[in-house]
DNA sequence: TTTT
DNA sequence: TTTT
């Protein structure tokens, strides 16, 4: 028995990546910026940014590539998972993503985002009870050629 | 925007029920118990039980009629929500509930439970990756006939 | 082993209350609305709120009476509990709250909420490294020596 | 606004590592592994560990070395963070953490745990009620008089 | 790299 | 590196 579970409300620092796998799975990537802000001792504001990497697969990919941009909020609910590869030198590198699940697009088009225009997209999709926030597992997914 | 979300780890208190809807969506209820356990200030071991409804629709109301029963654990995810009823002397009560999106069966075929005797089930379903947890909707899925 | 996880980011449908126990303890109560928004299938808009009864106790309670008001957002996390009570004619009810040990205060303070003009308060509490949304803090607590 | 939240139920894969800042802050570093099963297209069983480093400050930094070990399984939550640091040949590396915020220990102690046997531990600390998961706790607060 |  |  174990949970992995990532809960991230942000904004997008660019706009998002989407490519597709040679066996055609759609895949998405978007960093996406958290920020704290508290009043420390001495009653100076502070604050805090942590950005995060964030993959997206499937139907959701494409969504999230057509209804997420620069400066967008977005919720989301996934994983951790942390790939390894290898940079120039040889080394082991590691990458720490959340493998997101489900994404909720929070706030109206934007002015400039060019790829959302005019779209209302409170939700990922249309929310069927009980699997509101959910994308139904896309028929044409090709599992294998998913490297992870 | 907000935020509605509920994560409960406990045991059933009952085996589930299923029904259908007149238009053919599977309903699955069960209680759910979570126990919390602490050590008081006179060093006396202390536990309070807490019991929760929980409500699934569609496949994964069968899913779980299927693979749970009394004393099984789960693992799930889902929303808060309030239903109103009239009671017996025309008065307006109100119960809560937690509509879970996501099941997760813990544990193996307990004896005594004959409805998974032997089965398989440390998850709802094939994780899809990104969708591991999540049930695909159910094609047949009658949404008008769901009463929330 | 259990968990019992509620986490909602709403908006205060009236003031919140506050009170005292004989013995002294804050308890303070309010309501929070949650709103999902989704488009149907004859792509029409369709709204549902929920109405969350949240209760909050000690040091937390008095913070969120002076610094939440009618309107404003509150994220939030807490568990599950189901109280019975009896009604005037005798009969047990149930009453289920989210008896909150985080709450996170959102949005500056409006016009008209005047128990928190002016108040800066994004968070209910001086963020300390790692219990940044808790309520007490280790006193003999070095933060300056926390290198992040 | 801004959320950052992360739960995981796993296990140690090595005993935890207690230090001390300068300033006498207690750290305390583990590893903890979630794995997630699943049955593939072909019926095959399915395995995959996920391994995440986790890092806890304060008073539960000690609380955790004193109570867990490797094997141990334990339930947190906390935020994500990456720390930037500098290689041998001087690049740029970076390391994704869950800053723990609360660990609740599960289990009893196992055999060959010398630093926990025979320690009934279920919570990381005395669960004052509504905060019951969190370190430090209102010493002025009136446990009895409150009413749950 | 976002935003307030 | 854990565990079932």
């Amino acid at each position: 028995m174990s949970v992995n579970k990532v809960i991230l409300l942000g904004r997008l620092g660019q706009d998002p990546e989407l490519k597709y796998t040679p066996g055609g799975a759609a895949v998405c990537n978007f960093s996406l910026a958290t920020t704290e802000a508290w009043t420390d001792k001495s009653g100076q504001k502070q604050e805090k940014t942590e950005w995060h990497r964030v993959v997206v697969w499937g139907k959701l990919a494409e969504l999230c590539n057509q209804y997420l941009a620069k400066g967008r909020q977005a919720f989301l609910e996934g994983r951790l998972q942390t790939r390894s590869w290898d940079d120039k030198d040889g080394n082991k590198r590691y990458t720490t993503e959340i493998l997101a699940s489900t994404v909720q697009f929070i706030g109206g088009a934007s002015a400039g985002a060019n790829n959302n225009a005019g779209v209302d997209s409170s939700y990922a999709q249309a929310p069927a009870p009980a699997q509101e926030y959910q994308i139904a597992s896309d028929a044409s997914f090709a599992a294998d050629d998913i490297p992870f």
